[in-house]
DNA sequence: GCGATCAGCGGCACG
DNA sequence: CGTGCCGTTGATCGC
């Protein structure tokens, strides 16, 4: 397709707030939040009219470069400058434009030689999704029955707000200790057993008592679990069930009882 | 388009191991790690020839739903189940399914119900992305001269591996103290405090003797910097600027002049 | 708007 | 493979 032709179409659907696909060969370059080149090749364009730009090769799920909501897609066509007898254009530079939180620019440039293809469309979508299987559902449910994890287990708070950051579960145990119970609806690792640490620390301080602290999740990786056995705390696993539209807790494993309650 | 039709464009380009563009009015459903449902609306399907199924709908820069590389495509048309003489499908269904690290099934149901177009391309691409100004390369630039946070700081070695995770930088003050430095390319939250204190506190056990922690980033977060303080951590603001296609960090050019007077 | 955290995080590098 | 962590993380929710 010509260039002259792709940008008039293109502009014309930007204008009109389409959704845009352009296919075609081309270089990108990024500066930002970093930088980047990527050299030429054929790549896939999309712009929404929402500001989203973005820039997918042929593999990988992620766009390659990419930049949010908000920012603005213009576009030129570049001349040879060493023939400018020559009216054919060489380029096709595809810009989004976006200013950073903090004042700064951030900017694409997508240089096309070769345009195959631009389609535009006006698509009407008001639907928003329904997910399923969250962390926040996985929680409404385990405070419905936190007997579940231990007999004598009441909740005191969800989403306990502390100074620094949350809790997901506070509860109280048959000794009248406070649980903190962190949540994870998927492997827990080194950073979620740090986390909750931190949650026990903050708690023990701002309420001078010991606090018990219980990981729950699916599974834990060794480390952690070292860790969080040496930490004082304590793992249980969840094991759920996700069913289209719900989840469902099949049933919690007690994996270790620390003697901090004695 | 007719779906029939739309069925034939498509398999014939998955066959081909084509990119494979779908704009059309559907529904999604989504179950695997989680379970999603998304009604009625108009969306950009995206098939990758390495399996990658990408769900866009009209604004945001993520796919709203999404399958990663590895998964297959397949489609089916739909009929109406109460009317089995009329012969023009109700739906054409394309489903993406893939096998999960642990063996469980993960699918998409995109359910269009009408199709405005069916692209497909080959693209060629063997490039990829030079990307700049990421944590590593600052800390490249950090350990050619560390002077920069503190006069007599002696580079030990970078990325050392913990038993749990790594440090960015590890070092030797001019008291011979060791000293570990975490770094982050933008602005540290409570995070990368919790982070620097379990390398600290790993470190300090098994050197058997105290380490010093420097957190070091182009800023801190009011609540990062006092729980940083509470723990006996360090704050060094590292002011960096990014240059096509290279990063700097602010002063160290001066600093190598300086040096090389001498 | 800032801040903290979740995410079906994805992707990468290393053991 | 798992494990850990960075990412131009993005998106959400609470303050």
């Amino acid at each position: 397709m010509e260039l002259e032709e792709a940008k008039k179409l293109l502009e014309k659907a930007l204008e009109e707030k389409q959704l845009c696909v352009v296919v075609g060969r081309c270089k990108v370059a990024y500066i930002g939040r970093a930088a980047s080149k990527l050299s030429e090749g054929d790549r896939l364009l999309v712009v929404k009219h929402d500001g989203t730009f973005l820039v997918h090769q042929s593999t990988k799920m992620a766009a390659i470069n990419y930049q949010g909501p908000g920012s603005k897609t213009s576009c030129e066509l570049e001349h040879d400058a060493n023939n400018l007898q020559e009216k054919k254009p060489v380029a096709l530079v595809v810009t989004a434009k976006r200013t950073l939180p903090n004042g700064a620019l951030e900017k694409i440039d997508c240089r096309f030689y070769k345009v195959y293809a631009v389609n535009c469309y006006s698509l009407q979508d008001d639907e928003k999704l329904q997910l399923f299987g969250t962390e926040r559902q996985l929680s409404d449910l385990l405070m419905q029955d936190l007997q579940l994890i231990e007999k004598g287990l009441i909740p005191l708070r969800q989403e306990s707000d502390l100074r620094k950051g949350s809790v997901d579960i506070l509860a109280e145990d048959a000794q009248k200790k406070i649980v903190a119970i962190e949540l994870k609806r998927r492997e827990a690792g080194l950073d979620a057993v740090t986390q909750l640490a931190r949650y026990v620390k903050e708690l023990s301080q701002r309420k001078n008592q010991t606090i018990r602290g219980i990981l729950c999740a699916p599974h834990i990786t060794e480390n952690a679990l070292k860790m969080l056995e040496k930490e004082g705390l304590e793992y249980y696993k969840l094991d759920y069930e996700i069913a289209n539209p719900s989840a469902k807790i099949r049933g919690l494993e007690k994996k270790q009882q620390t003697l901090s309650q004695f």
